[in-house]
DNA sequence: GGTCGGCACGTTATAAGATATCATGGCGTC
DNA sequence: GACGCCATGATATCTTATAACGTGCCGACC
């Protein structure tokens, strides 16, 4: 994962070369998302929000969010109702995430082999992509190691049946 | 795709093979979705659930949509909020979609490629897979196709600036 | 034959996510 | 200084999803 700080920084050069505004409002979300490092839902970040200056509605944080969508500084994560920071806004892409179903991370992929399985069944099917949407969720590494830990401390406290 | 009678005479069998119990509640959701043959939200399932002889709640809705995903009889597709048959029930499986934007049909795929390349990228990652999320939003084939005669006609009626 | 437990469903309420609509206010252009 | 554009504010509402609790059927078991 990206630093925060580098990601705000990056984004600000993004937005003044495509001549865009990151307003501060816009800043504010995508740092909000960038220093959680998770998928956050809307109205999380609305909460966020409030402690600053001045309160919230939906709709700007809706309408802050379609920007940094629109170029490409943040994902969606359709499976989660949530955002997060994207890791290499440089070109506009769709991505793969990885969701972790015990501890909630989410890693941000871009994998060629993929992307090209995928070019080509739509290909065939005579499909004109205009957004992907690739999403697995499971069990991280990080996750699987402790949950192995935690078996074997069981099994040796405890050796029995095992389930 | 499957034609419908067809789709739930296979869910009954399923359902009789694995001794869970296809009620009238959710052999009606099914036939509802395998009519459509298109995505179709909770709330239209409920609509339509209506016009039959008793009023149903939402959560009547969800907890028959609940069973049909569990048993691989329906897949959700995340990125519309909406559920369509599974045209393939026999194995659990996750699939990939093609989503038109222009029609609202979904196709379902299951690509070997696609899915031996996700495999592929999610073990390298140390992570354990348990569902994927595969949705493809962009032009089917027919709409390309109206679209292109369209196009053709207009720019035979007036041949001109083309953008 | 009664009763106990599990399961499907009913019912009400509400949480969570998203958008429509109209008003305001800054800021640059001409 | 009037106009238009864009971002935001504010209110209301819509859509999607779930929590919590109650009822009734049905088979297992005594």
């Amino acid at each position: 994962m990206t630093a925060p700080r580098t990601q705000i920084a990056r984004a600000e050069v993004l937005c003044r070369e495509r001549g865009v505004r990151l307003t501060d409002q816009r800043r504010r979300v995508l740092e909000i998302l960038c220093a959680a490092g998770r998928p956050v839902g809307a109205y999380e970040i609305m909460d966020a929000m409030r402690e600053g200056p001045r309160v919230v509605a939906p709709p700007t944080v809706y309408r802050a969010l379609e920007f940094l969508l629109e170029q490409g500084l943040i994902h969606k994560i359709e499976s989660l109702h949530a955002f997060v920071g994207c890791d290499h806004p440089e070109h506009p892409h769709s991505s793969e995430f990885l969701i972790c179903l015990e501890c909630g991370g989410v890693a941000e992929l871009k994998d060629d082999a993929v992307e090209r399985s995928l070019a080509s069944v739509t290909r065939e099917s005579g499909f004109l992509p205009r957004r992907r949407v690739v999403e697995v969720m499971g069990i991280c590494a990080r996750c699987a190691r402790k949950e192995a830990c935690r078996r074997k401390e069981e099994a040796e406290r405890s050796p029995g049946p095992v389930d």
